[in-house]
DNA sequence: TCAATTATTTATCAGATGATAAATAACAGC
DNA sequence: GCTGTTATTTATCATCTGATAAATAATTGA
């Protein structure tokens, strides 16, 4: 391949609806900066989908303003509510619960763009990061730790406050899952081949901690005092 | 203060001798570059540093050069061989070593800098992250896994290989401890005041895991079959 | 079939950015 | 104090890069 000849091959100028144009700029724009980070130029963009780069700004004034919508398309409404109920339903072990939901979680939110994304927008001081670390721990880890409390024959949180040591083994549940899509997606390295098995085994490994620390801190659940 | 003017204000040029003027570069450098990533422009890496930008060229051929002489100096023997003694050191429970350890490492190489900068590599598509991990398996998690092994009365590496599983546990341990500096460097989240605090803590939580592990799929130590 | 509309491209600008060359000034040795 | 050396700066280049304006061609409607 030449240095590169951007449309000027004798191929009939491909012609879109603004709408589809958007979705297709949209989706090169999170595959792209995924991959290069919102450092990547608008140009090489373009070329990746086979536009002219000024069309770009047909659709988007600003490269910023690109930027902000793959943010939003990508964290925003990515939660399901669903994935709640997978955690509150106590008809099922604690144990069987967790692992539904992370294999869920992890083939519908923990994607290559969503990882990298993810981590570039937390190293550009974006409070993207520290937003979704809050709904994380109001829809996940709180009810995770509810859970736990429960499975642990412990009070409710409404007869003892969550604490943050419980909230921290919630979080240990979570980052040994988060890391090895780090490991895999970031730094490349080779992970367990088998997904399923690495979330049961990191359940199981990680779940006993917290049950631990809940019945070392919290202790049996005791009759309501009145 | 006004859009800036270099160095126009009536201080006396500063010289230093090459050693010492390259130390503070690199030293600026890995500041800077740790902050904005090596995206960052050499003017304002050198408006940082007091001095003009030309000036980087003399010490650095090149921008990359720079970025090479950062790494290194970050990542290249930060890690001491002391912390590997800590780990092996039979007289301690292993608890407390793990403990030692972390505290020695995160204070020493999880800082700032290197979590940042570590990352940026990582998304840059470098290596360092790989051989970083490699070496991290070698002088850290199977020492680890080891100490878990006789800890857990299991036979040692030499009767029974290390297994997956096994060093997955020890990551497990790692990513919970590496975890909380990304959310304080990274994502800027609050986290727990007492490092000292959540290290045991971790440590407490996770070991268990590794320890049910080991017992679970190596079972307890048999007399050597002859 | 023809004209109006508009999605898309080509041409281009202005400022940024890595890098170089020449000028300047601090220091060392005599 | 004078002179040679060199650390540092000023001036500048060539290219890159986000963004704009004008030209072009695909589509639509009558």
């Amino acid at each position: 391949m030449a240095p590169m000849t951007k449309t000027a091959d004798g191929a009939k100028r491909q012609r879109f609806s603004p709408a589809e144009r958007e979705r297709l700029i949209v989706d090169g724009a999170i595959q792209f900066f995924a991959e290069v980070g919102f450092a990547g130029q608008t140009r090489e963009l373009a070329l990746r989908l086979s536009i002219s780069q000024p069309l770009l700004y047909r659709y988007f004034p600003t490269k910023q303003d690109l930027i902000e919508r793959v943010y939003d398309e990508v964290f925003i409404g990515r939660w399901k509510n669903e994935w709640e109920l997978l955690i509150t339903d106590r008809a099922t072990p604690l144990r069987e619960r967790l692992i539904g939901f992370y294999e869920a979680y992890a083939s519908e939110a923990l994607t290559y763009e969503w990882i990298r994304i993810y981590m570039f927008a937390g190293l550009s001081g974006e409070d993207i990061n520290k937003r979704y670390i809050e709904l994380l721990e109001q829809r996940l880890l709180i009810p995770v730790c509810t859970e736990v409390r429960a499975a642990a024959g412990a009070p409710g949180p409404d007869a003892v406050p969550i604490s943050e040591l419980e909230i921290e083994a919630a979080w240990n549940i979570h980052a040994a899952i988060f890391y090895y899509f780090v490991r895999k997606f970031i730094y490349r390295t080779p992970v367990a081949p088998d997904l399923s098995t690495y979330i049961s085994d990191t359940v199981d490994r990680t779940l006993d901690g917290a049950l631990s620390v809940t019945r070392e801190t919290v202790g049996k659940a005791k009759p309501r005092a009145a």
